[in-house]
RNA sequence: GGGCUCAUAGCUCAGUUGGUUAGAGCGUUGCGUUGACAUCGCAAAGGUCAGAGGUCCGAAUCCUCUUGGGCCCACCA
């Protein structure tokens, strides 16, 4: 052991043991009746995507989940996957062959799809390697794609039904549409942002010239987005206006277009906001498209899907939209039809895919009817079978829930799930919705049918996740990848083993898109929950509160990290600072604390296999315990310990991972390494200290696995070599059971005991470094304890109290032999005295008591003032006066001590 | 407009159902190195828990308001 490296070298246990888990199948979970399962599907990533700090924290904590549930006994599957991520994956692949000087369309449907699927094997699975980088434990063998054969049966089998079902019609309506990727986008895919702009009011002119009332020969209109003017077919005012009152039922003339538009009424206008009139365009805005039908207006479309102006703009045609709102500014300026311009800040929605301002455009889409499939959805959460973490989330997906608007699923897009729609092109009836192409037309039999030309919402497919990666529906296709050694009841078992699954794990942007969809998803086809946990972890920031991007240049890359300071450095860190559901703020110095605490784990087991006599650890522990009258500090690191596991036990249950990680981290460096070995390091070999170092250490080791994969299968594979004790069963650390708590060896006063002892060291250590004596060797301290038992603890570790604050010599009096003139400090800890003859800084001593004294006075003050409080004394519990009582004497005994300390200091 | 969330040490954050003298990491200061670890050890300094009011015997914790950040939702042209 003596050839360990003094430092924890990340590269080289990372590659060699994640290779090593992959290489004996560790990672796979299989249906085992004996069993209880537990499973996560991981949110399957893009096949664009590179792995971002929000994959690294979501990951580690699902991994962490699973390595926990493994060691546990159960049978835990992490199943993986990717996403085909429709338009996302679409905007690569054409960025991609415009530098071949192509557009999708000079290669075709067919054609461009395969260049999508070629693209996907080139570079479709650098995250799945990303994600192995990080440490991964996914049952890879399982790996799913949205696009897969099998799971595309799974998405037109969910079509089909929902359209038996009628959920599922076609409507013109004012959708989000992306004008740079062409397609409908739903709600969810189109967030507002705020964005500067103006409100320009504009002057429509009177037809009739002269209003009644001898006003103005024109009304005032005001809008963001002037260019819309163009499709104007009406202006609305609310039949409350007195000032419009007179107007209703008048035209004007639309400038620019000539157009003559009716003046009409709504209760849907706002006589605050802006004029009180506003000018109404159907085919470009929801609300107007809402007062168009009410009033049976025309529909004017004025831009082709490219955001261009289009014929019906009149001699803006061909102009981008937003250069046609410049010059019909211009030109109504020159007209004298601008009245003014406001600064206005306008909420509008972007595209999520390439950020783009929505336009909100009339086309005829494909919806999902969804306030039946949101019914039970809503039923399962309320009655907590699907419980979010933290709780608050519940609020905002019952909110969600509950207004649930339809859903747009149709993409004018080549690159997903082409919707399975035939429509007959020689009869021309109504559409077919069928897994496979009808072979002829049921109406009038002709074969000539075609295929609906959109796509499906990326997801539509997303939200089958849970189930439709078990191979559901269970039936057969053509494709390789289908494991078809298992047969059809094998897979059923498989999704009844596996589903619901046990927890997912996600980040709260993604409530709406995925979580909610899944669950109706998994009522509606399933008649079961997906999952019955919800953890929801925070958005992962810089420093500054800013989210993490690209275009802000603020990223940190977690493949840097790991390159930098190692996986379990990036895990840890990453862990220790997420409290549950807050947003985390990383700076890259974070991740040094992770990098130090794999190097202390790795430095203390160096010293401990170094120093290890094999033959002492085979002991069973617990017969170990029960036969050996073992020290105090062996007792205590032992009941420390266990504290610490059911500790940890507690905070992995109740998703509280960075209290886990913390608890983990202080014991092991500061009662484990601190305390607890540098109390055995002179008596090392002694064979107690031997079988509790090394105990302590192997069960360590095993509960931080979760967190800190490499570094602990790296030292537990040494520990083995060193040993030679290598079990064939066991092949490693991530297979070996999870420490079981060991009740009776978790003793309160052992810790209180130790307190005392550590306490007592504490002070002394004080002080030295008070009185800055050179040579600490030549110092001698009497210790006056108050009672036979402290004097005991005291006399028993004598040794120890020696040792770690290095003394020559340490006398333990009767308090009647104390000499006069050698007080010089009191334990805090406990009722003890503090002595040592020899020259210090008297003076300093004094300082430093008084002020003990000042504080200890106040604090005593504020304890009579409580304990003369009758309320108190009648209204608090018991046991809290009790402790108060006591706690009160304590301190007054203390304050007693220290004035008399001060007075002989004299 | 509705909802959520945050404000605790110089910095970044923990702090369970209210109950000893409010914690950690980093940073700062002093001391320390002839083999586990300087990616280290021993110690110290540093906080009227954003402000005001309330509930309670008792509030960092619960309630109300104020101030200042962040986020989400909604059809404010």
């Amino acid at each position: 052991m003596n050839d360990l490296p003094t430092c924890y070298n990340p590269k080289e246990s990372e590659d060699k043991w994640y290779t090593f888990w992959e290489k004996n199948n560790l990672f796979s979970a299989k249906v085992n009746p004996s069993k209880k399962p537990f499973c996560i599907v991981i949110p399957p990533p893009n096949i664009t995507g590179i792995l971002h700090m929000g994959h690294a924290l979501n990951n580690t904590i699902q991994d962490i989940l699973i390595r926990y549930h493994r060691m546990k006994g159960e049978e835990a599957l992490w199943m993986p996957g990717t996403d085909h991520a429709g338009i996302a994956t679409q905007n690569v692949v054409e960025k991609s062959i415009a530098k071949e000087g192509l557009k999708r369309q000079d290669l075709g449907r067919e054609k461009f799809i395969e260049r999508v699927w070629q693209w996907r094997e080139n570079y479709g699975s650098t995250i799945i390697r990303q994600l192995k980088k990080l440490g991964a434990s996914c049952d890879w063998s399982r790996t799913r794609f949205t696009m897969d054969e099998q799971y595309s049966l799974a998405v037109k089998r969910v079509f089909v039904s929902l359209w038996n079902k009628n959920l599922i019609y076609q409507d013109d309506k004012v959708i989000n549409w992306c004008p740079r990727c062409q397609t409908a986008l739903s709600d969810e895919e189109a967030p507002h942002r705020e964005i500067q702009g103006n409100l320009y009011y504009l002057r429509y002119p009177l037809k009739e010239g002269q209003p009644p009332s001898g006003a103005a020969p024109y009304i005032i209109v005001a809008t963001t987005r002037p260019e819309t003017m163009l499709g104007d077919t009406a202006v609305a005012v609310n039949p409350k206006d007195r000032r419009y009152k007179k107007l209703i039922g008048k035209t004007l003339i639309l400038p620019l277009m000539n157009r003559e538009i009716k003046i009409i009424s709504d209760g849907m206008v706002d006589m605050k906001f802006g004029t009180g009139a506003v000018k109404v365009t159907p085919s470009h805005d929801p609300n107007d498209y809402a007062l168009g039908k009410k009033h049976n207006l025309q529909f004017i479309n004025v831009m082709y899907p490219n955001g261009r102006m289009n014929e019906n703009a009149g001699d803006y045609k061909e102009m981008d939209r937003f250069e046609a709102r410049e010059v019909i500014l211009e030109d109504l300026k020159e007209k004298d039809l601008l009245e003014k311009v406001e600064p206005h800040n306008i909420s509008c929605g972007h595209c999520y895919r390439c950020h783009t301002i929505i336009e909100p455009y009339l086309s005829r889409q494909w919806f999902v009817k969804m306030k039946p499939l949101a019914k039970p959805a809503i039923k399962v959460v309320k009655k907590g079978k699907i419980k979010f973490y933290p709780k608050r989330w519940t609020k905002v997906y019952l909110n969600w829930m509950e207004n649930i608007q339809d859903w747009c699923i149709s993409r004018q897009i080549w690159w997903g799930h082409r919707i399975p729609l035939w429509y007959c092109r020689d009869c021309n009836k109504e559409a077919v919705a069928s897994l496979e192409k009808p072979q002829k037309c049921s109406v009038c039999n002709s074969s000539n049918l075609k295929q609906d030309e959109d796509v499906l919402d990326t997801w539509f497919s997303s939200w089958l996740w849970p189930f439709a990666t078990f191979y559901w529906p269970f039936e057969h296709t053509t494709e390789e990848k289908d494991d078809k050694r298992l047969a059809i009841s094998d897979k059923q078992k498989d999704l009844n083993y596996f589903y619901p699954t046990s927890v997912l794990v996600t980040a709260p942007e993604i409530i709406f898109f995925w979580v909610a969809r899944m669950i109706m998803a998994g009522e509606e086809f399933m008649k079961d929950i997906p999952f019955r946990d919800v953890y929801i972890h925070g958005t992962v920031r810089d420093i500054e509160g800013k989210k993490m991007s690209k275009s802000l240049g603020n990223v940190i890359d977690p493949l840097d990290i790991i390159n930098e300071y190692g996986a379990d450095a990036l895990r840890f860190s990453l862990i220790s600072i997420t409290a549950q559901g807050q947003d985390v703020y990383l700076s890259k110095e974070r991740f040094e604390q992770g990098r130090n605490f794999a190097n202390k784990i790795w430095n203390a087991s160096r010293f401990i296999l170094m120093n290890l006599e094999p033959a002492n650890i085979n002991t069973d522990l617990c017969i170990f315990f029960k036969k050996e009258n073992l020290g105090l500090v062996n007792r205590w690191i032992l009941s420390r310990f266990y504290s610490v596991l059911k500790e940890v036990n507690k905070n992995f249950s109740a998703y509280k991972f960075n209290e886990a990680a913390n608890t983990l981290y202080s014991f092991f460096w500061h009662e484990f390494c601190d305390w607890y070995l540098e109390a055995i390091k002179h008596d090392i070999r002694n064979a107690q200290n031997q079988v509790v170092m090394y105990k302590i250490l192997e069960k360590f080791l095993r509960a931080i696995h979760p967190i800190m994969p490499f570094v602990s299968e790296e030292i537990w594979q040494r520990i083995n070599e060193t040993t030679r004790q290598r079990d064939n069963e066991t092949t490693s650390i991530m297979v070996c059971p999870w420490p079981h708590i060991q009740e009776q060896i978790i003793d309160k006063r052992t810790e209180s005991q130790a307190q005392i002892i550590f306490g007592l060291i504490t002070e002394i250590r004080n002080l030295r470094s008070s009185i800055e004596l050179k040579d600490t060797r030549k110092l001698k301290f009497s210790v006056y304890a108050h009672t036979k038992i402290k004097q005991g603890l005291i006399r028993d570790n004598a040794a120890l109290i020696k040792n770690l604050a290095k003394l020559e010599e340490l006398e333990l009096l009767e308090l009647n032999q104390r000499p006069a003139n050698t007080i010089s400090a009191v334990s805090q800890a406990a009722d003890i005295y503090l002595h040592f003859s020899g020259l210090f800084d008297s003076a300093a001593e004094q300082q430093k008591i008084k002020g003990k004294i000042n504080n200890l006075e106040k604090i005593i003050k504020s304890k009579i003032a409580q304990l003369n409080n009758a309320d108190f004394l009648k209204r608090a519990p018991r046991e809290i006066v009790d402790k108060e009582k006591e706690n009160k004497a304590k301190l007054e005994d203390e304050l007693r001590r220290l004035e008399k300390m001060s007075n002989e200091l004299r």
